[in-house]
DNA sequence: CTCCTTAGTTAACCAAGGTGAACGTTTTTC
DNA sequence: GAAAAACGTTCACCTTGGTTAACTAAGGAG
C-alpha cells in the first residue's frame, strides 16, 4: 500500500531510503468505509486526502439536493478548500467505495518542506498539472452539451460509469438524474438506428 | 509597472532588494496592443504571462466558432497548457485591451528557484490557490444555470461585463451569443415588473 | 467620409433539459 | 425476511437554450 504512494512519486523524484520512511514515519495512511463521510458542509478541517485505491467525491446539498461537483480515484488528490481557506466548508467529502487514503495536513507538509524542499518543489509541480487539467476539464464542460459530456465520459473516463450511481453522476454532468437517464435511452436508441 | 508586481508579491512574502533586482534583470516586462493575438492555436510556446493592467483571454475555435472559456485581469496569471505539454496549443491567447504583462518561461523559473528557494514556496502557494479557485467557479459552473451565471458575473465581476464584448461573454457562461442577448432582455424584463 | 465588417437584437421554430409524479426495482436497515 | 428507503425509468408539460435569418447600430480601414 505505501509502495502504490512510492510508485505514484517516482514518476515524478526519485526518494533516498532517508526520505521514504521519513515519509512513512508521518502515519498517513487509513481506509474508509464506502458512503463515510470525510468532511461535513459547516465543518472545518486541515486534512487533505489522495486515493490509493477506490473512489471518494466532493458535493454540495443545495436546496435540500445533493450536487456531486467532483470525483477522485486512484492517483488523485484532493485538498478541500477549507483546509487552505480556514473557513467552514462549502461541501461534503465523501466515500464513493471503501476506499484507502493517505491525508496529511499544512503542518505535516511545512515540516516536510522544510526538511527536504524537494517535496515542496514536487507538490509545485503536482498542483500546477492538477490546475491544467481543472482548466481543461472546465473548458471542455463549457464548450459542449450534456450529450456530448456524457459521451466524452464514456470514453475518458469509463470506470466512472460503472463504479457510481447514476444520480452522482448526473449532476457532474450538470444535469437532472431524470435528464441523464432520458439522455442514456436517446443515445441507445441512435447506436441501435 | 514593477512596482505593481512587487505589491503584489508582497502580499504573499517579502523581497530583499536583490531579490527585487534579480526580478528585473530578467526584463520580463512587456505590453500588448488590443486584439493583439499571444499565441495561435496550433503552435507551441513556453511563455507564461501574468496581467499587470489590461485583460487577456483564451479561446478555442471550434466549427470556425470562437469559444471563450477564460478571462485574466489586473494581478491573474496565465500558463498555457502547451508550456508544460511541450504539445501545440489547443486554444488561443489573445489580449481584449491594451496591456500591460509579463512574460516568463520555465527556464527562467528554474533560475530563479535555484537562486531564491523562495520563489518555487511562492509558485506553489500561488498555484494552489489557483487550482482552488478554478475548483469552485467550475463547481458554481456546473450548479447553477446561464441565467444564475449570468446574475453571478454581474455581482463577482461587474468589470467583466463592461470592458468585455458580449459575444465573449456569452461561452464565458456557456451559451449562444443570442440566447445572452435574450437572457439579458428576460432579466431587464423581470427587474421592471 | 464611406464602405464593409463586426457586434448586438429580435423573432420563429425546434430540440433539449427541468419538474413533478407515478411506478417498478434494488438495496438498506432493523 | 419484511418494511422502508434509495435508485432508476418513464411520461406529460413547461421553460429555456440552439439555430437560422433578418435587421440595425457601431466600429475600423481605406
Amino acid at each position: 500500500m505505501q509502495q502504490l504512494l512510492f510508485d505514484f512519486i517516482n514518476k515524478y523524484i526519485s526518494l533516498s531510503d532517508e526520505e521514504k520512511s521519513a515519509l512513512i514515519d508521518l502515519d498517513i495512511f487509513r481506509t474508509a468505509k464506502k458512503k463515510e463521510i470525510l468532511l461535513k458542509q459547516g465543518h472545518q478541517s486541515s486534512d487533505g486526502y489522495f486515493v490509493l485505491k477506490g473512489c471518494i467525491r466532493t458535493y454540495y446539498v443545495i436546496d435540500g439536493e445533493e450536487k456531486t461537483t467532483a470525483f477522485y480515484t486512484e492517483m488523485e488528490g484532493l485538498t478541500p478548500h477549507c483546509v487552505t481557506t480556514k473557513e467552514p466548508s462549502e461541501y461534503y467529502v465523501a466515500c464513493v467505495e471503501d476506499s484507502i487514503l493517505t491525508v496529511a495536513n499544512p503542518e505535516m507538509e511545512a515540516e516536510m518542506f522544510l526538511k527536504f524542499p524537494k517535496f515542496e518543489s514536487l507538490c509545485r509541480v503536482l498542483s500546477e498539472e492538477l490546475l491544467i487539467k481543472e482548466q481543461i476539464n472546465f473548458s471542455e464542460f463549457k464548450t459542449s452539451s450534456p450529450e456530448q459530456r456524457y459521451l466524452n465520459l464514456m470514453e475518458k473516463r469509463p470506470d466512472l460509469i460503472q463504479r457510481v450511481p447514476q444520480h452522482q453522476l448526473a449532476s457532474y454532468i450538470g444535469i437532472a438524474p431524470q435528464s441523464l437517464s432520458r439522455l442514456r435511452s436517446r443515445i441507445l436508441e441512435k447506436s441501435k438506428a
